[in-house]
DNA sequence: AGCTAATATGTAACATGTTAGATGTTATTG
DNA sequence: CAATAACATCTAACATGTTACATATTAGCT
């Protein structure tokens, strides 16, 4: 595992945090959601340890915040799994998903500058270029940098990350659709109509849109189940 | 530290968790929420490790898990510090709290069985008690047993566990705003009304309350910078 | 004295050795 | 042959040794 240069940390001024188990964990966490590792799939984390060049300590502190995460799941004495998918979890990350970022897009409604506009209305072009080239992956990080963008406009410390933790099972199942998925152009209207509400300051439309993008997306992932049966616990 | 006597873990149907790490981080957690930890003390891993009669290692997982939750920081190769209290933080805690409890709430209020409600009232029943005899920590410990029940109600496998989550940070505030607080009597009287519109399965109204009740605690919260100031950061 | 460089110190990060428990396999017994 | 007990195996949990780095202190220089 090469390291980039290690930049340093400094007490008040905290940095981005170059520590090896937190870059285990962003390769493992990748690995996880883009479903390089399969639900279910055993991790080994001595094996881990040795394809990455570091030893147990840094693995184990990285599977641990994935384990709160919900991303894998611990046996004590037994092994590490990638967690199984589950119909009840999957419902309650759709619920606080709602619930988050509904909030967050009326507060970026509210309060949004037009700069703020212009930035989402850019990540839109991008959006019409993946969708034309049928360029499924960046899409999907376009997608997913929108949502983070409008998080951000809402102007609260931390609340980014609060709301893509939520959202990392989502994302999870989202890719394993991706496959299947042939909804990209009526995603794309959906945004667009969340954008052009949030433009207009329309904050009851954008809540509304929001909640309708959401809530359409949600109905897709259901289907995972009896297209993918094996992938889902229990 | 004395563990009770070692209940088993099974593959498929997983128990408490009864490891060391989870026994450290429970202690750890509950000393820094109680402010017997104070924001900003040090945390000396090793001191900790040798109280407990444990190594290193698992005060190590349960304070790499307190940092993922914000409520210590861990500075590379410096120091772990109780995290001191910053408004922003807090700000963005009160909006996610408001966001998902309003919504738990609301599938509470639609879903509600009576027995659900008569726990609820059984629980304030108990609540009137400890205001009665003024039992501060007793009226805490009701007060958030009453959201988390209400977080049940919804009906969503780990949202107690998300929203409790999500309030810790607010929950160290309100510990230490108790020896101030004398709002004991109009906290009861909303917490009433929010279960009187769940009886009456008056959703929307429901809603209004906790948003109500939630928002006036918040505006408690901010005195604490005037009362307090050594307690926050930046 | 004020500034910079060498050095000392303390801590988290990391590495690795050891233990205990869960599970699968084989032997043993009725 | 089935039930069960002994055992082997594998893994996470735990313990402890080592390293690297942030920071404070001191020494040396102008």
């Amino acid at each position: 595992m090469q390291l980039g240069s290690g930049g340093k940390n400094y007490r008040e001024q905290k940095v981005v945090a170059v520590t090896r188990k937190d870059q285990v964990y962003s390769i493992l966490r990748q690995a996880i959601i883009s479903s390089q590792l399969a639900p279910g799939e055993a991790i080994r984390k001595e094996l881990v340890a040795l394809q990455l060049g570091v030893s147990r300590t840094p693995v184990s502190d990285a599977i641990n915040r994935l384990a709160d995460e919900g991303l894998v799941e611990i046996y004590p004495q037994t092994g590490t799994f990638v967690a199984r998918l589950r119909l009840d979890k999957i419902e309650t990350a759709q619920f606080v998903r709602i619930a988050l970022e509904t909030a967050a897009i009326r507060r970026a409604a509210e309060r949004s500058s037009s700069e703020t506009v212009i930035r989402l209305q850019n990540n839109l072009a991008q959006q019409r270029k993946a969708a034309d080239s049928r360029d499924f992956e960046g899409f999907y990080a376009l997608d997913e940098e929108l949502h983070d963008m409008i998080c951000d406009a809402a102007g609260l410390v931390g609340l980014r990350e609060i709301a893509s933790k939520e959202r990392s099972q989502i994302d999870r199942v989202r890719r394993l659709l991706l496959h299947y998925e042939t909804r990209m152009v009526e995603t794309l209207k959906e945004h667009e109509a969340i954008v052009a509400a949030i433009a207009d300051k329309s904050v009851e439309r954008a809540v509304a849109t929001m909640e309708d993008h959401i809530s359409k997306m949600g109905k897709m992932l259901l289907q995972l189940q009896t297209k993918r049966p094996e992938l889902f616990a229990s």
